[in-house]
DNA sequence: TTGCTTCGCACAATCGATTGTGTAAAGTAA
DNA sequence: TTACTTTACACAATCGATTGTGCGAAGCAA
């Protein structure tokens, strides 16, 4: 910047105001300042203009992980939508460790992100990491695994409805013994798909049976252990939702291997989408978590927050709606055209 | 850190130096300082720092996209390295465009980052805005889609050795009509794993038909579309050796779909080691990327250059074996005890 | 005690951009 | 022409940490 002032015979406060369109400077040297500046491509050190200002253009994320399908997805959707709006996101993975998120956080915070979007870890039991933020008055916004209530600012997919949605659609198929994987229920994404399933139940009539639901940690060994378990009983289920696909796939083999046939004998309906579903034989019932949409609304979000800066801002819950996607694993009733499959991921 | 030094009655070069461990001040008061930044839970502000010392504790990533397979898990080994290593990484999507992996470079830059990795677009024929790092001293690590040649620094998978590996693979299976699914040949990539099963081919006598080779964008569908193409043919290949995974079971569903049996009639081999490899039927033969290592490997490499700044550094390519993964799509010989597929990827 | 080295710390400039305040010059109204 | 407003820009302090230089005090040998 100094360079361009000295060429210019004007001083660096009006290269600084003529670039950031201040109203103190003429148009005639706006001009001359703007093309120098694209001519010697210019480039302002954001890490100055954060220092002076006090704000950044870095927004942080911090994930339980970066595999599988739904995080790297929403990952893949705020980073598209902050870039669009002139942010750049830094990346933090807590691996599923409250001491890894607690680090990342303080990491975020001396890097002087503008903002923090958080997907909490599964040992998370403890929030209160997260007031060193407020107390630096940095922006936050959950994403799908929250702190429950009002006054956070979070996106989720209504897992509840997602829960209920796959019920409903077992039950629909002439299922009336539905067993469910449930998952850890200290999170919230677990505990409302499982809610979901209660509320399909009640609706239909249908009295809850304990012994129909298994919890389970997702894992697809989990699911299998989970279905032998379920098939020993005197009155097996005819049909299994299961919080996640990895653990509906692991039921659905060991179904198979039962010789029990999908879906006449068992329906079997996950949660997530993920890629694998769509191969499977047959290929399994799903829901569709929405992940780059959530991504996005996650920066909408934010960026609203930190644009309010001062001004006092009512926190808010964004809740996404579940898409069902009905395939062969669950489908009992109707007899439809087998589809070819077609994986919409990216190839490599 | 003004706080820590009026109430210690020292100067703030004093905590500087008592924090950075300077051997110009004394143990007892390195203890002092020390105790108190604990107590008021005192952080550095980073960008205060980067801008005095010039360089930052920031790595950029610049990929085409975070999705699949294979970046997310790369991005994963990449952050887990870097943050272990003290560095945070800001991730940038090229969504496959020249034009914003450009931007995500200048982006980049004016974020002032210690060092860059980058996996090319497909669309990056002109590698000349990569000059503007070296320009401004900031080193660059090419991982993956790299820019061949002796004179940069690279991190990639032995492609050939992968393509020689799964054609070698399909020949001790006792095929002998092979065909390749190729991908766009001006990346290194796809161009290596064909150079792997000509070498192959030639290795055992066979000369290459350019028949058996058909060029594809490498998803499923034109997968497909190429199996039919083959199948039509006066002699049909007996095996076929996909560059991917998603044009590989776009080849193996069509075949299925034309009553050939896999791998009897037609053996298959894809390659990347998506997951949805592991639950087709039959699971399909592949290779494995070693996605995290390479990310891991890359951000060694880096931190190498970065620590050598000013030094004269010799480019460095550091290659990975790949690992042929024998699944039944490709097992003509022996008869195996069936194992029960088990992904390992991350539930959700 | 003198002279010299070593230790421990402070002063002040610096990184690059931003911004409140001050001030000429130009423009306007009376 | 005088008085006043507006325009266009410069000065200098500032964000928070780092670092070359300088200096007093302590330690040591002679």
């Amino acid at each position: 910047m100094a360079d361009l002032a000295r060429e210019l015979n004007v001083s660096m406060t009006t290269v600084s105001r003529a670039l950031s369109d201040h109203f103190s400077i003429g148009p005639a040297m706006k001009q001359k300042v703007l093309k120098l500046a694209k001519k010697y491509n210019y480039q302002p050190n954001r890490m100055a203009s954060a220092l002076r200002k006090g704000k950044s253009k870095l927004l942080g994320i911090v994930v339980p992980y970066i595999e599988g399908r739904f995080f790297p997805s929403v990952v893949h959707g705020i980073e598209k939508a902050a870039s669009k709006a002139g942010y750049n996101v830094i990346i933090c993975q807590s691996n599923e460790d409250v001491a890894q998120e607690r680090r990342s956080l303080d990491s975020l915070l001396s890097a002087q992100v503008a903002g923090v979007l958080v997907s909490l870890s599964r040992t998370t039991l403890d929030y209160r990491h997260f007031d060193k933020l407020r107390a630096r008055g940095v922006p936050l916004v959950y994403f799908d695994r929250v702190v429950e209530g009002e006054s956070v600012n979070a996106v989720v997919l209504d897992d509840r409805e997602g829960g209920y949605l796959s019920t409903r659609h077992l039950l629909d198929q002439g299922c009336r013994r539905i067993a469910h994987l449930a998952g850890p229920q200290h999170l919230n994404i677990y505990k409302n798909r499982r809610q979901g399933y209660f509320d399909a139940l009640r609706e239909a009539g249908l009295p809850p049976d304990e012994e129909l639901i298994v919890y389970t940690d997702m894992q697809q060994q989990q699911g299998a252990e989970a279905m032998r378990q379920l098939l020993a009983q005197p009155s097996p289920p005819d049909a299994v939702f299961g919080s996640g696909d990895y653990c509906a796939f692991g039921a659905m083999q060991e179904a198979k291997r039962q010789g029990l046939r999908v879906p006449d004998d068992l329906a079997i309906a996950g949660f997530s989408n993920e890629s694998f579903t769509l191969v499977t034989e047959p290929a399994i019932t799903t829901i569709d978590q929405r992940c780059e949409e959530m991504g996005q609304a996650a920066v909408r979000l934010l960026l609203e927050i930190i644009e309010a800066q001062g001004t006092l801002f009512t926190p808010r819950q964004v809740v996404l709606r579940p898409e069902l996607l009905v395939r062969p694993s669950s489908q009992r009733r109707v007899e439809v055209a087998e589809a070819v499959p077609v994986l919409n991921g990216r190839m490599y």
